[in-house]
DNA sequence: TCGTTCTAGTAGATCGATCCAGAAGGAGGC
DNA sequence: GCCTCCTTCTGGATCGATCTACTAGAACGA
């Protein structure tokens, strides 16, 4: 079996220098018509697929794809509402301008711990061989290796979480404020607040911040401000972000000693199994809460805040594509939703 | 501001030839334990973030990502419980390796038109700038143009669609003759098969089977097979794989003269949506069967043919990643799910 | 006729690593 | 003391394109 085709190999055939090749599939309008036909008539003829694009990215530094880094697991990502929504998102502006997209897998970070060179090497192994022009990080803390690998690397890096970079947010905080403030005017003084994290286990009761994503810790604080001083907030470190998580998280909660009048959740997916958990026990004087808005919320009658997450992926996207967007930090508007599952607290 | 430090700025403060320096990185046994920690360190107080992986990949041939292509949008495809799925399970496996997932948008695809050259390069774009070691094809028809893109560049491709090549597949048709001769048992004669197709405008009753995907395709001649000839047998072809598809395929499918007693879905989602129209219409009478058994296929009591779906995804990126796999033709099974969604035809 | 501008195409360096064959130096055997 | 083997490290070719700067010749105006 002959070698396969290359530039050079179709430049010979073809009788023309290869920068002409090159010219013909990226900048149609320095040769002739006439040219440009014959040499790509002669590519299809010799089974030449087109300039190799590993090739091409080393020299030109551009690789036509954008990456996407979430805080949790991704075999997790897809069963996750928020995280297809934001993917639907980027997918719109990647389609329509021949990007891909890469889905990194990253191990668990946490905060505190130290790990050693080889762990570290293995953990970003994924982002060290990511070949990319840029990477949309989802609720990645801004201290996780693999910022450090990708800032080294110089790869524009758009984050969810606040911070000198590009970034788009939401104002977590003063969202989450103002559903603590309407959660107050019904009467509720006891909280108890579901965070999801990075934990495997099961819930921990007031657990330690640092494995708490960063969303998370905010959305915490805002329900703490809005409730005011007086009330009890404590956080349950839930685990993964879903609906079974949220269940256990919830159980956890109401074997607390001081039982709460209302669960707090910091996502729709674990708000949706504490309801579940209620439901389930026949328990009709805790209210729920949850975050994000996702379809499901609406079916559970869920009251959320609800965040534009399908345009968050968008604008991460054309922030990363678009060599006009000049932006770099921009804030979406969030919106308080009442629904059925958080009423007036029992007197 | 300096230059970026690249493999031989590091040799070169190291002391080290480069070739020691990628050993350091790839083949750790290849130097002393003493001088490998020496390169690291050096490397992180200079900041050097690895090898830059294009450069690599043009040497070693080797990328460290699998691509993923859809025969749909790629923006419907995080909304569809069967493409979620399967994206679970090529993640597991991705993840456990360190590899990296690609997604490719490809425009739409018909094997009836015929493209013009720009027309053409244009769709494969983002198939011929990939940079990855494999891919896996789920739905795609084996005339469409990426796939001989893919080939002549010589990537190896695992398709869901029956091949020559590499190929992981549930027996589609014979697992819908099951189903089919099931509703025959129950009585049915009159069947409108729902199918999923490259089209975008409404739904078209009896249309050309060209746009319709290869799977549905199959799924429809079993169907046909299992209710026997004297069955009479159209089929609906209905855009893209949606709730609201479905739901506009059935009111296409009752408009029918002759009204049909079953309404078999070529997957769960159209019937789902069909299952939704007649509950709407307060209509009893006409049974509603799935393909493939998603989550809320079990809560919407549908009767329908199950399938090894996030298995599917982790055979396949297994025959990607793991170079000891030699299996180059896997068959899944499949089951016939009896729920309450079919019930006897009315006399 | 001369100089200028434009078009179509070319030459050769370069991107940043990996691969393969080989060499230096020390250990071990006889 | 000599030879062999093993470990550790090196030199230089190579992967396949794109980039920048340049040229030949046509076209054009004065």
């Amino acid at each position: 079996m002959s070698d396969r085709p290359n530039l050079k190999t179709l430049a010979a055939a073809a009788g023309v220098s290869p920068s002409t090749i090159s010219n013909a599939y990226n900048r149609p309008e320095q040769l002739s018509v006439a040219l440009r036909e014959r040499i790509l008539d002669l590519a299809a003829e010799i089974g030449y697929p087109g300039p190799n694009p590993v090739a091409s990215s080393l020299r030109s530094r551009r690789t036509g794809s954008i990456g996407v880094l979430f805080a949790q697991d991704l075999t997790y990502a897809f069963s996750d509402p928020y995280c297809t929504e934001l993917l639907t998102g980027v997918a719109e502006v990647a389609t329509s301008s021949s990007t891909n997209v890469l889905l990194m897998p990253v191990g668990p970070h946490s905060i505190s711990k130290v790990y050693s060179r080889d762990e570290e090497l293995r953990l970003v192994q994924g982002v060290r061989q990511a070949v990319l022009d840029g990477a949309i990080a989802d609720g990645v803390d801004g201290s996780h290796p693999v910022l450090r690998v990708l800032a080294e690397r110089g790869i524009p890096v758009v984050s969810t979480v606040d911070s000198t970079g590009p970034c788009v947010l939401v104002d977590d905080r003063e969202a989450a404020a103002e559903l603590g403030r309407y959660l107050r005017g019904l009467g509720h003084r006891r909280c108890v607040v579901l965070a999801d994290s990075m934990d495997d286990g099961d819930p921990v009761l007031g657990g330690s911040d640092d494995r708490v994503f960063p969303y998370a810790r905010l959305r915490a604080l805002g329900v703490r401000d809005g409730l005011g001083d007086e009330a009890d907030v404590v956080t349950v470190s839930a685990g993964q972000n879903t609906v079974a998580s949220g269940r256990a998280a919830a159980a956890a909660a109401l074997a607390c000693a001081v039982r709460p009048t209302v669960l707090v959740a910091v996502t729709d997916v674990l708000a949706l199994g504490a309801l579940e958990l209620l439901h389930e026990r026949g328990i009709t004087d805790v209210s729920v809460t949850g975050f994000d808005d996702v379809p499901r919320a609406r079916e559970a009658g869920l009251t959320t805040v609800r965040q534009p997450v399908r345009e968050k992926g968008r604008v991460m996207a054309r922030m990363l594509t678009d060599p006009t967007t000049t932006q770099t930090r921009v804030t979406l508007p969030t919106e308080l939703v009442v629904r059925a599952s958080a009423r007036p607290a029992p007197a």
